[in-house]
DNA sequence: ACGAGGTCCTGCGAGC
DNA sequence: TGCTCGCAGGACCTCG
């Protein structure tokens, strides 16, 4: 599921090849993605158009248009982009939601098995006031761990949830609020407001920490995440805690567990490490 | 203002 | 073998 570090890679990925091309015969097959704005008004501004910047802003993907135009996808759980060169795969056409042409005789795709994600057509005014209800990106050199204990260490919110809530910071999913809150030795279902200053410092370090080795390592790839390359990530590979539930944690030994009663969502942790969740009783066997 | 839970959506794997 | 069902969950919504 594209957070920040897969959408990071296709950027990345695509941008080489994408900045600088005009946009042509833009279509459309899946118009209910579009939020907040018609097919017509989506078609005529695409059409023509060129890509001057293709940047990343929390989990979408940002292409920056001559006409100062954005065209913002967010690729939800499943959503990927690629650039098909020819034929692209047949069985996969009618998962496209939008499909355009490159002037460079290639195809921009963009394809989304669960169909949870969104695209948008935004002016200056629109993405300003868009971009401004998402909160600070968590990589950038300005935010620091000050800003950070404000935004975490303010609310009654399960400090799991928090992390994932992206008005308070940019980027977080599932996987990684996982694993960072493996790696700093937090219990997820603590209210932000009850971690101590020192809590907070680890969980930021770990927060970067864990983002940044993911970019690097291309993203975390389960089933459908694939690179702007069509190559999967390799940093499910590295992680200590997502999808481990029952595995042996690698500090202690302990079997890891998994909930569900944090804000619904699967939660694997480790009872010693992290303590907790205190919310749900002793672990079994003790 | 907050938490709980529903909704969207499809593919996959467990279980019968 | 073939079916049903539960689950995966980001963002957004309603209800109490």
């Amino acid at each position: 599921m594209p957070e920040l570090p897969e959408v990071e890679t296709i950027v990345r990925d695509l941008a080489p090849r994408l900045v600088g091309q005009a946009l042509k015969h833009p279509k459309v097959f899946r118009p209910e993605r579009l939020k907040g704005t018609s097919r017509q008004r989506f078609l005529r501004i695409l059409d023509g158009n060129r890509i001057q910047a293709l940047t990343r802003r929390a989990k979408h993907a940002v292409f920056l248009l001559e006409s100062g135009h954005r065209l913002v996808i967010q690729p939800g759980m499943t959503g990927s982009l690629l650039v098909a060169d020819g034929q692209a795969e047949g069985s996969r056409w009618k998962q496209v939601v939008l499909a355009v042409g490159l002037e460079d005789g290639g195809q921009l795709l963009y394809r989304d098995v669960r169909r949870l994600g969104t695209i948008r057509l935004l002016d200056q005014r629109q993405w300003n006031s868009y971009t401004e209800r998402i909160g600070p990106e968590p990589l950038s050199e300005e935010f620091g761990p000050e800003e950070f204990a404000r935004r975490i260490g303010s609310t009654k919110q399960p400090v799991k949830k928090a992390l994932m809530d992206q008005k308070r910071i940019a980027g977080v999913g599932n996987i990684y609020a996982t694993e960072a809150l493996f790696l700093a030795g937090i219990d997820p279902s603590r209210p932000g407001n009850r971690l101590d200053r020192a809590a907070l410092e680890r969980l930021y370090h770990a927060v970067r920490d864990v983002l940044a080795r993911a970019i690097a390592q291309g993203g975390t790839t389960f089933r459908d995440y694939r690179r702007g390359t069509g190559e999967p990530g390799s940093f499910q590979l590295s992680l200590l805690a997502y999808g481990r539930g029952g595995q042996p944690c690698v500090r202690c030994g302990t079997l890891l567990a998994t909930t569900h009663s944090i804000d619904g969502r699967a939660t694997t942790f480790c009872w010693r490490c992290q303590g907790g969740p205190a919310a749900l009783g002793s672990p079994p066997g003790a």
